[in-house]
DNA sequence: ACAAAGAAGACCTAAGGAGTCTATATTTAA
DNA sequence: TTAAATATAGACTCCTTAGGTCTTCTTTGT
């Protein structure tokens, strides 16, 4: 019974791609809204210039890590599930890619590569690997939210796209 | 004139894979030479459990970064250019992938995203992206090479392969 | 009942990673 | 001078993935 290879089993290269930007940019303008007000997934498409449609797979994610709320049916759309200062970007990356890994070596072990062992190499990537998860894991969407206004510039202009 | 993208010229994403990691281990080998002995692609290919002819690809990237020098004819191979203390992972990573960039907004500015002039992400990827790459500017070949005896493992077993 | 949402997933295209191989130029050794 | 060994350059294949689009089903508010 062949199945499809989930998210997860998948290469599990870091890749900062449209994916988490998507994510990063919906909960922060949920992160802007008052008293959690319900927003459909068009209505953060638009805002945000997502392509028609892309967002309901990353919300889906979303959702399953438990980052946000859905609400089925008419009127329906998604809330943050925790505070934004609670939401950092490590979890928002793990939530919509993969475990955040640098090399696969690093999860697969000898599977990948049988020096695993005896590599020297491995304890650098882990090491950077966590150096980067550490500074990702203290940064968050309130951080993104908030800085330099950005909740007010969203709010005002509704981010009218640059020519 | 059409040509074909190079290779700095594709998608900037981060990707620690095969090719980096074969870079690393052919570098870890040179340097555990004794007074800079050639080795030839096939020899370091064989001792480093590399794929037949794939590391001639790498090892034209480790020349044109100034990283080893070549040896063309009979007898021929590769060498270090530099001292292995003085040749950084981050070095290795930029001569066989490309520039360590985490987010292609970072690189392509407003051609990537239009909203990139007031976007409050950027600066959380490139802080992040300075954190990771400072790490792996630190760490060097020589490092590696030294790191729990593998020079000596290395000449002595010549790596026999795991099961 | 009906309309407005999310859920789920099929489908497409282009690009990239990994690997293989061949033709050519260059150098050493016999 | 010739043959062998070697790097150089690049074509080529195979497969996976990212990004994007769309359709069908289910749930819910009015």
């Amino acid at each position: 019974m062949k199945r499809s290879k989930s998210r997860a089993e998948r290469s599990s290269l870091m890749n900062v791609g449209r994916r988490v930007d998507y994510a990063v940019r919906a909960l922060s303008y949920l992160a802007g809204q008052t008293d959690g007000k319900i927003l459909s997934r068009a209505d953060i498409e638009k805002s945000q210039d997502i392509p028609s449609f892309y967002l309901s797979k990353i919300m889906k994610d979303l959702v399953a890590g438990g980052l946000v709320h859905s609400h089925i049916g008419s009127k329906g759309g998604f809330t943050l599930a925790k505070a934004a200062d609670t939401i950092s970007i490590k979890e928002v990356y793990e939530a919509v890619e993969r475990r955040l890994v640098l090399m696969e070596c690093l999860e697969k072990g000898a599977s990948y590569c049988s020096y695993c062992a005896v590599c020297s190499q491995r304890s650098i990537w882990e090491e950077a690997q966590s150096v980067l998860a550490n500074f990702l894991a203290g940064v968050s969407i309130a951080n993104i939210a908030d800085r330099q206004g950005l909740k007010e510039r969203l709010s005002k202009t509704t981010m009218q796209k640059a020519g």
